[in-house]
RNA sequence: ACGGGUAUAGUUCAACGGCAGAAUAGAGGUCUCCAAAACCUUCGAUCUUGGUUCGAAUCCAGGUACCCGUG
């Protein structure tokens, strides 16, 4: 192995086993654990994003977990930079560190590194959300055909996450987004090691519907009228979260929500399964055996 | 039982008598700073039997099913 260090990654579509493995691992290595989630991080969401329990958490020191407040931003860059650094401390005490995740694009960066992009000032991006909010996607996509016509040519023309980001840069620098991205991996100077949890759709599905109802028996309700004031915040645009929300203004009866919770929950297990498909570094395990960690020494 | 209403995709709803559409679910996919997000492709339907008409989801009649009243 070229480098002494490692860290372990466990990821898998949601509600595949994920954290009880990567404790078990973390146990055996006497490491702690970086978690790649876009939601966990945020310590007002508990119930509806699985965290693991009070217990767990002590269990294990724990990383990019309950660091942030739902009133604040996360993006893939700041994982990335956040755990890095996460790694770097953990390296310091051990040779090897475990993550576990399900954002396919947070573990990426982490990976493989984002290319250096400009500083967006807060206040632009602020104005052309208003104006796209005001003006509607006709509008941005006029904007970005007449300003980056080279990013314009081969963009999702219908999505407007990607039409602001490429318009933002374009505002901020006059350079077109396609003149930042350099399609180069980042080396890391310690080893990766990714391990799928895999376990087949009909017996995954079956998992998410009895977590969905667990979760409601622990007070997901509860959880999600304390948050309402919040709505609005990027956080809470999250499954679990959306569908009460509905209830909560008459759109859904109860069992409609928890039901749109389950189907919905599938779906974003599904989108998981086809990000992670196409990364042939991931090797594969059955997440219904028991994790053998000696496979690992 | 009587009166009234309804019947279109798995579901919820469109379609002046003139090419049956959408949302959502299902299947597949994209994705380098919102990613539990956003976006793309695709499968799929006129309850039934007759009638009117050049032409019926649409108009008429019978049947069936469901809903609402009254009993």
């Amino acid at each position: 192995m070229p480098h002494e260090k490692i860290v372990y990654i466990i990821l898998g579509p949601t509600a595949s086993g994920k954290t009880a493995v990567a404790i078990e691992l973390a146990r055996y290595f006497k490491t702690s654990i970086i978690s790649a989630d876009s939601r966990q991080c945020f310590r007002e969401l508990n119930i509806g994003v699985a965290k693991p329990t009070v217990e767990e958490l002590a269990a294990v020191p724990h990383f990019f977990i309950n660091n942030l407040s739902i009133t604040e931003e996360v993006n893939a860059r700041l994982f990335e930079e956040s755990a890095l650094a996460f790694t770097q401390k953990i390296f310091a005490k051990s040779n090897t560190a475990v993550m576990a995740g399900g954002t396919g694009l947070y573990i990426k960066a982490f990976c493989e590194g984002m290319d250096s992009m400009p500083e967006i000032d807060p206040g632009i991006r602020e104005k052309l959300r208003n104006d796209f909010s005001k003006n509607g996607i006709q509008w941005l996509q006029d904007e970005v055909q007449k300003k980056d016509t080279a990013f314009w040519k081969q963009s999702e023309q219908h999505n407007p996450q990607r039409l602001l980001r490429a318009l933002e840069i374009w505002e901020s620098t006059g350079i077109s987004i396609i003149d930042f991205q350099k399609n180069k991996k980042t080396h890391r100077d310690f080893n990766i090691i990714k391990i799928g949890l895999e376990i087949p759709m009909p017996a995954l599905y079956e998992r998410i519907n009895k977590r969905v109802d667990l979760m409601m028996q622990q007070g997901l309700l509860y959880e999600v009228e304390n948050l309402l004031p919040y709505r609005n915040c990027a956080a809470l645009q999250t499954v679990g979260y959306k569908e009460l929300f509905e209830y909560m203004d008459g759109n859904y009866s109860i069992d409609l929500a928890v039901e749109k919770i389950k189907q919905h929950t599938r779906n974003y297990a599904k989108r998981q399964m086809t990000w992670f498909k196409r990364d042939k570094d991931i090797q594969w395990q059955n997440g219904n055996t028991p994790f053998d960690c000696s496979a690992f020494l």
